[in-house]
DNA sequence: TGAGAGCATTCGATCGATCCAGACCACAGC
DNA sequence: GCTGTGGTCTGGATCGATCGAATGCTCTCA
C-alpha cells in the first residue's frame, strides 16, 4: 500500500508518468483531457503508469496554463444567528455537491471589515483565484449584482434582481408569491378566514413579492385583508409585538390564521400565542417561511414554506457551466416553485 | 474609474508592472514579498505603478511555484437537517473569516458517493489543491485522523482523538464535561435536586464525556442519579420517548429537570412535556448542548449550552498557521470551556 | 511509385510567479 | 589604490501543466 508520510514527497508529475509509460508528456496530457486521441492500447498503458504512481494533476499548473481555477467563489456573511442564515447552509451543501459533479469545488470568502463590499470580489478575480461567482442575498435584493455586471465578472446569482428584471446575468430564484398562496389556500381548507400577514418593511422587494401572494389569494378567496397586515423587521420581537398588535382587537375582527415572511416571525407570533395562554392548532394556525431546522424541531412543529434548494444549487450550477463555456444561455432565469411541510401549527 | 468588462481583458502581470515602475520582475516581487529589501523611494515607485494598473499577482502562478496554494479544505457532510448541523455553521463563519486573516481561504469538498471517504482527502492533496484541512467530526471520534495522521497530512482537528489521547496532530476542543456541570450547577441553584440526563448511547465518546460531568457534578451535589439517566441516538423522537418513560413513574421518583446532550434530545423532552399539558420554566427546567438558533427562537426558549466556536476556529487557525509554516508546536492540543445561555426553560 | 489524407504522437514555447546566483554601486578600511 | 562588505537590483532557470505546430507513420488512390 502507500508508503507513510508520502504527502512529504515529491509528488509524481507529468514527466515522470510519460516516462514509466514510455511516451511523452503531452500524450499523457491528452489520455487525461481527450483520451479519444489515443490509440486503445497506448491509453491502457498510460492508465497504468498513472495508478501504478498514484498520479493526479497538479492544479496550480494546470490553471496557470488553462486560466480557469475550477473554483467558484461564495460569500459567506458574518454570522447572523437567524433562522434565515440556517437555511443557507442547506444551499451551500446542495452547492458543493453540485459543483463537484461539474468538476468545480467552492471557495469560500467574507467581505471583511472593508468599506467597499465589492474589493473581495474583486480581488479573488483579479488574482485569477476563481472563474466565477455565486451571489446570493436572500432578504433584500443583489447589491453586488448591478456592480458585479458592468464589471463583467462571471457569476450567476440565488435571488432574481428585483430593481432590475431585465439584468443580464443568469439567476436562479425561488417564486415566494407562489409559496405564500399554498400557505393561504392551506389555511383556507382548514376553515380559517381571518388570515393576517405578517412580513418585512415595504423596503424589502422579496418580502413584497411574498405579500402580494397573499393580497391575492385572499382577494381571489373572497376574503378581506384589511386591517390583517403587519409589516416590521425581521425579528422574534417584531413578530410578537406584531400578534399582539393584530389579537388586542374585537373578538370577532381576530384572525385565526397567520401567514409569516419567515420563520423567525413565525416564531415570535407563537411565542406571543403562548403570552396569551394560546396554542396554535386547530383553532389558531401559524405558517411560516423557510422550513428552518428551528420549524421542523419546536413544539408545536411549525408549518413552513420550504423552499427546494438542493434544485436551486442544480441550476445554478448548470448556469454556471453554460457561462463559464462561453455559451450562450437562451434563457438566463429560472423560477423554481416551493412546498409547504405541513406540521402541527395548522 | 474602471473600465467595464475589465475582466475579459488580460490581466496585469508582474512584467507589466515593471516595466511601467522602470524596474525587473524580481524587484516588484520583492515589493510585495519582502518589502523591506528594497529602498524607500523604489519601493514608491513600484507600489504606484502596482496601484496604477490594479495588479493582483496570479495566484495559480505563484502557488506553482511556492508549493504552496493558501488553501485549507474542510469537508461538509451532506445535509442532514439536524441542530448539530446548524451548529457548524457558526463555525464555517468564523474559520473563513480566521483564515483570511492569515493569508489563507477554505475550500468546500464533499465526501462523495465514494466509498473511501479517505478518497477526497488524497486526490486533494495529491493534487495541491489545498495546503492542510480542518477535520471537523463532532457527533462521535474523528475516524479520518487516524489515516491522515499516518498518511503525513497536514491537518488540524475540531474534536480531539478520543480513542488514542496521545495522538500527534494539533487539535482543539471544547470541554462538554465542564458544559453539563455548568447546566447542573444551574439547576441545583434552581431548586431542583432529581435532575435527569438525556443523552446518546455508550459508543460515543463525546456523549460519555458529556454525561460524566453529569454523574460527577450530582454527585458533588450529594444527589442520586440513579434511574435518572437514558441513552439513545441524537433524535427528537428519541428525546421524547426518553422524557415520557422518566416521567411514567411515581410522584416522587420523578425528575424536575433534564439536561440534554443537544438541542435536539431537548427539543424532544419539550415535546414530551406538551403531550402532558406541561411546559419547561419555574417547577420544570429542561437544558440543551449547542446553543442552536431552534433553542433561540422555539418557545419557551431553551436555555443551553454554548460551545465558543469562534475561539475555537482562531486557535485552530493558529495551530494551522505553525503547521505550514514547520514550526514546532509545543503543546498542540487546546480544551476551551463553554458558556451557559440561560433562558426560559430553566 | 508517389502524392495526399488522416491519425497518433512529439517537441518547444508558454502561462506568471519565485528561487538562485551574481552584478553593480557606494563606502569603509588597510 | 585595491580589496572587502553590505545593500540593491537584475537576469536566467524553474515550478508542472497545456497550447500550437510539426513530425512520423499508415493507408488510400491515381
Amino acid at each position: 500500500m502507500s508508503t507513510p508520510a508520502r504527502h512529504t514527497d515529491s509528488a509524481p508529475t507529468l514527466a515522470t508518468v510519460a516516462e514509466e509509460a514510455g511516451v511523452s508528456r503531452q500524450t499523457v496530457s491528452n489520455a487525461l483531457n481527450s483520451p479519444d486521441l489515443l490509440r486503445p492500447d497506448t491509453l491502457v498503458r498510460v492508465q497504468q503508469a498513472i495508478d501504478k504512481l498514484g498520479y493526479s494533476p497538479n492544479r496550480a499548473a494546470r490553471s496557470l496554463r488553462t486560466r480557469s481555477s475550477q473554483l467558484i467563489g461564495l460569500r459567506v456573511d458574518p454570522a447572523v444567528e437567524d433562522t434565515a442564515n440556517a437555511l443557507m447552509d442547506r444551499f451551500v451543501h446542495s452547492l458543493v455537491e453540485s459543483t463537484e459533479v461539474a468538476g468545480y469545488h467552492v471557495l469560500l470568502f467574507t467581505a471583511g471589515a472593508d468599506d467597499d463590499a465589492n474589493e473581495p470580489y474583486d480581488a479573488l478575480l483579479r488574482s485569477a483565484a476563481v472563474d466565477a461567482f455565486v451571489v446570493t442575498d436572500t432578504f433584500r435584493g443583489n447589491p453586488h449584482a448591478d456592480w458585479l455586471s458592468r464589471q463583467g465578472v462571471p457569476f450567476v446569482a440565488f435571488g432574481r434582481p428585483w430593481d432590475e428584471p431585465a439584468a443580464p446575468h443568469p439567476w436562479v430564484d425561488v417564486d415566494g408569491r407562489a409559496g405564500v398562496t399554498l400557505a393561504v389556500d392551506h389555511l383556507v381548507e382548514r376553515a380559517h378566514s381571518r388570515i393576517a400577514w405578517v412580513g418585512w418593511q415595504k423596503g424589502s422587494l422579496i418580502g413584497e413579492d411574498r405579500r402580494s401572494g397573499w393580497v391575492a389569494r385572499m382577494h381571489e378567496h373572497g376574503l378581506s385583508t384589511s386591517r390583517l397586515s403587519a409589516r416590521g423587521d425581521d425579528s422574534l420581537e417584531f413578530g410578537q409585538r406584531a400578534a399582539h398588535a393584530l389579537l388586542d382587537v374585537s373578538p370577532d375582527d381576530r384572525p385565526t390564521g397567520f401567514v409569516c415572511a419567515s420563520d423567525t416571525l413565525a416564531m415570535g407570533i407563537i411565542r406571543a400565542l403562548a403570552d396569551r395562554g394560546l396554542v396554535p392548532g386547530h383553532n389558531l394556525a401559524v405558517v411560516g417561511f423557510d422550513d428552518s431546522i428551528a420549524a421542523q424541531v419546536c413544539t408545536p412543529a411549525l408549518t413552513s414554506v420550504r423552499q427546494p434548494l438542493e434544485q436551486v444549487a442544480v441550476e445554478v450550477v448548470r448556469f454556471l457551466g453554460e457561462l463559464l463555456a462561453h455559451r450562450p444561455i437562451e434563457n438566463p432565469s429560472l423560477v423554481l416553485t416551493p412546498t409547504l411541510s405541513v406540521r402541527a401549527t395548522s
